[in-house]
DNA sequence: TCTCTTCTATTCAACTTTGACTAGTGTATC
DNA sequence: GATACACTAGTCAAAGTTGAATAGAAGAGA
């Protein structure tokens, strides 16, 4: 999974109508020019496909009000919502999806309902213990260790990053548990921080 | 950077002179079908490349002594091994890449004089300091923290996993420094250690 | 001996990603 | 009043990646 698809389907989601540009300043200002794939080709071919596999549509428009090119407005569909959604989770959950899926992820958390996410996140937590095992597993044969010579450092890499990032999905965990954020299908109630809505990321 | 140009370059420079399928096979012996991108469509792919860009030569080769199709092999020019030494030097110092290209760094390090691998990973942890430094900036504007809201939990990450890539990198340089490993131009004079004290898996 | 799987070795079409390019309009500069 | 620059909006060719397909020979069992 690439990020791309996810941060452009949320784009849209959130704009209820976008065309490629408005997307392109949406990631832009979101930062993930810097942390993902998002240029311009990439964004315009995801819009493109995805349109043609009907999880947006297309909607001609006429030249530009401003002037400059004619453009073509998106929509998201039923079906592409629930690539949304599903996207999302994957991204939660996968410990293999590299940074910037796992960003996105985060990005668009607040778009699910506060069980969901700390279900997720747990998962998320059972999969980097999972994998940590398995590496250590195969670290550790007979002939104690050492048996790698320099590749051991790869290993040890890993472990250390699996971790890290175990660590810092638990931390997040207890502040969603604790009240942190507004998620779907809540009104600020949960609020016991003066933490904005989505509002910062719009705009 | 991907790493299969690394891998690949590294594949055929260790045998001297190879085919597609031997450096498939050293590849996925090597475990790196796990953690990169060395699908077999994207190692010919690579050889193709590099000996049009003159980092690899073809020779021509009759069908396989143990029949099957016939197969072309590829030794690397003086141009592929400063390439591979670039590219490795890369993959050493730079934060940005994924964990496929460092990991292949490793695997490789060896390769490189014990005194450059030290300097290259005390470079990597420079650039680590650096970004988190400039992620805090950004997170940390006037106004106090929660400004982001749940976006705030992305820079948490960022900064999360920049102290453990650091911590990992300064444990390494500690090793190497005390003589653990054979680099390049030594024959084991520097082995204090007969095995290599990659002790702290637990930690 | 016939078939089924495995091993050797590579190719290919489809899809994704990248970086550079096009082109019109407003706005500031000299 | 010409020239440069920035903004809007998108296209395109080249490169990279993926997953499946191809195809001959060898070994293993029925």
């Amino acid at each position: 999974m690439s990020a791309i698809r996810l941060l452009v389907l949320g784009a849209v989601r959130q704009r209820g109508r976008a065309h490629g540009y408005q997307v392109r300043n949406d990631l832009e200002h979101w930062g993930a020019h810097e942390w993902s794939n998002t240029k311009p080709g990439s964004i315009y071919h995801a819009l493109k496909q995805m349109a043609k596999q009907g999880l947006l549509v297309a909607r001609e428009v006429a030249p530009s009000t401003v002037g400059g090119p004619p453009r073509t407005e998106y929509e998201i569909t039923d079906r592409g919502t629930q690539e949304f959604l599903a996207l999302l989770r994957e991204a939660l959950v996968s410990h293999d999806e590299k940074m910037d899926a796992l960003s996105a992820g985060i990005g668009f958390i607040v778009h699910l309902p506060r069980e969901e996410a700390v279900a997720l996140l747990k998962k998320r937590v059972e999969r980097l213990e999972e994998w940590r095992r398995s590496v250590t597993d195969y670290y550790a044969p007979e002939g104690g260790p050492g048996q790698f010579g320099h590749i051991g450092e790869i290993m040890h890499l890993w472990v250390h990053s699996a971790d890290a990032g175990a660590e810092w999905t638990r931390g997040l965990i207890d502040r969603i548990e604790n009240g942190a954020y507004v998620f779907e299908g809540e009104e600020r109630v949960h609020a016991s921080t003066p933490a904005p809505p989505v509002s910062s990321l719009e705009s």
